[in-house]
Parts: structure tokens; sequence; C-alpha cells
DNA sequence: GACGTAATGAACATCGTGTCCACTAACGTA
DNA sequence: TACGTTAGTGGACACGATGTTCATTACGTC
């Protein structure tokens, strides 16, 4: 692909990141965004049909992230008792080492856009890990719909909370926090033991 | 109170909810909410300040409602494990009455402002339910503050689903599916039985 | 080095915003 | 009922963001 495509695309990225870091998603503009790049107006229409186009593009690097993450758990050995989602301690690691970008995106005045694409990329991931569930081990009488987005609800908060707390805790602890809240009401607790 | 006060705050609001169930929140203008409420736009102005405003100022009243339905909950015997949360069925119940809005609100292209109101509104619900547990009948090593956010989580993840499917469940019967999932984790299983 | 493509920037029409003001209508009260 | 007060009206205005167009220039690629 041609280098000034590259380029240009990377400016508008970094711009977008930096402004949403300093004011958050929502307030951001067109204008703001080439300004920061420096680059024309026309080109960038001429590469995205607006910000949230923008935005959208930037975030398939995290879904593919993600998905090999969860390939590497899913083949390691070990039931879903023991592990847990395999997606969630890398998804606590990459928002600990983007945290500004994330602070800006999950708190206030930000971000429908990006939470709504964030809970549908999140609800893939969870739907693909309860898939390894043998039957029987999960409280299946449950709608299944129902239990995904409780789960995607239930990582965002304690995300969102780990965020506020200023990230006291390791990714390893706050992932821990949300197993613990999650994992009793979709594991059959006769099981145990 | 001025009449002419009241109905144009009234007429208002109406706009507002009938619009926000034919396009949803975001893409509202202050110009389409005075168009369909046939109110002159100084008008508007001297009454709020946007329209977020308008709506912020309307969700007061669920807020009261909900309010009450708690303080009438926790006057009732029986304890935190017998009982759930003492405004989650009210909730649902509004939820389920007012479908139309909430579905413009919660789903898709709506509502970052509507939904982190709502979050901080519930959140306040659930810190008053929970200073009713006993010391040890929770788990409480787990940081309070988690939990709130947490439960927050998982009513909002419920409520989403149920209106996804259309609501063909009561809502009690989608409160109980929330008291499923979120229970287990708060409550000592040592001390149950 | 020549060709093709990307970037530029300036111009433009359009739309929503928020404010202002002189005028009119409706209200509450004495 | 009459009167003083307050709310609503509608038109005008400046401003800023949007999204498109086009002739021109700069840059990569082969």
């Amino acid at each position: 692909m041609d280098r000034r495509i590259q380029r240009t695309r990377e400016v508008l990225h970094q711009a977008l990141i930096s402004l949403m870091i300093e004011k958050g998603y929502e307030v951001i503009t067109v204008q703001d965004i080439i300004n920061r790049a420096n680059v024309g107006r026309s080109t960038f229409y001429a590469h995205y049909v607006g910000k949230q186009d923008l935005l959208l593009s930037g975030l398939k690097n995290l879904s593919r992230n993600l998905l090999v993450h969860q390939r590497t758990s899913l083949a390691r050995k070990g039931s879903f008792r023991e592990k847990g989602f395999g997606f969630s301690l890398a998804f606590f690691e990459h928002v600990h080492s983007h945290r500004n970008v994330y602070h800006a995106i999950v708190g206030r005045q930000s971000g429908a856009v990006v939470i709504g694409e964030l809970r549908s990329m999140l609800a893939e991931l969870v739907r693909n890990d309860l898939k390894t569930l043998p039957a029987g081990e999960s409280l299946s009488d449950l709608p299944k719909n129902a239990v995904i987005q409780f789960v995607v609800g239930a990582l965002m908060s304690v995300v969102n909370w780990w965020l506020d707390e200023r990230s006291k805790l390791s990714p390893a602890e706050a992932n821990a926090i949300f197993g613990r809240l999650t994992l009793p009401a979709i594991l059959n607790p006769e099981k145990s033991s």
C-alpha cells in the first residue's frame, strides 16, 4: 500500500487518540482532528466518512489482539472452571497498558459508540468461551444470551471501577475479582470439589 | 407556579420522548424538539440550557419513584437473602411500562449521558440496599465499590437483554434472572440453609 | 524520469447553535 | 375587572462545524 496512505491514516489515528485523552471522544470535531494531524480537510474525507469511522477502524486492532489471546488460552489444558474466561486477563492487560485512552473512553462524557462496539466485541469472545463448557457444567436453564450480556456487563463494570480507583491493583488482581463476581453465577455449585 | 411554564415544560418533555422513540436521543437536535413542541426557539433556551438539560430534568421523576419503592421494601420484614434488592422489581416494572423509551435509551445509537445518569442513580440505590446487609452475611472482602458497580452493570445488562428479546418475560421473571445472576456472587454460600 | 495517485487548500452551501430584542399574549392578584 | 408582571414569540444575527468540489502541487512507484 502507498506509504502516503499509511502515513496519513497513522497520523489521523494518533491525533484522535491524543485528543480523546485530552477532552473525551464526544466533544471532538473533525476540525480538531485535522488540525492536530495537520492534514487537509479533503484528505480526511478521502479516507473516512467521519470521526466515528476513524474510531471504529482503530478498534479492529484490539479485536484481533484479543482473539489471538483467547485462542492460545483455549488451547491450554484445564477445565473452564479452573481457567475462567480465556480472554479476560488479556483484556485487563490491554486496558492497563492503554489506560489513558480507556479512561477517556469508558468514563463519563464519552463514547456510546465505542462502548457499544466494545460490548459486541466482548460478547463475541464470551460466546466463544462459553461454547467450551461441557453440558451440565453450567446453569444452562438461564437464557444463554442473558448470561452473555451479564458477563460482558460485569466485565465492563469491573474495568470501570478499576480505572476509577486509579488502577491500584494489577491486571491479574482485577481479573481475579472479575472471576469471583461472575463465575459463581454461571457454574453449577454442586459439581465443585 | 405559572401555568404557562408548566405547559411549556410539559410539551417539551413530551416532544423529547416522542422523538427519542422515533430516532434515538443522540441524533435529536434542539431544532427538532422545538418544531415538534411548536415552541419558540428563545422559549426553549429560557427553560433549559440544551437538550441534555431537558433530558436530565425528566429523569428526576424516575429517581423519586424508585426511591419510594426501595423504602417500602426496606420496611418489610425479611433478610436481604430472602428479599434480594428492594428496588429492582420496581425498576423492571418501570422499564416495562416505558419500554418504548427505554428501548431508545438503552439500545444502540443512544444516550451515553442517559446511561451514565441511570447508572449513578442505580448505584445510589444499590449502595442503600447493601447497607442493610449484616456484617458476615456478605463476601465483604471484595471492594465495596467494585460490588456496587458490578450489580449495576448486571442490572443494566439484564434489562438490555430483556428489551432485545422483546420482553417476552414478565418483569418478575426478568427480576428473578437478575437475582440468580448477581446474588450468588455477593452472598456468603456457607451461611445458606 | 514519467506516470499515476495522493494530498492540498480554498471556496461554498448548508445546518444547528446560542443570543438578543422589541412585541404580544397570558397570568395572578388586588 | 383592571392592571402590573411575567412568559412566549419570531425574526435576525454571528458563529462554527459539516461535507463536497476542483484545480494544483507533491510524492511514490515502477
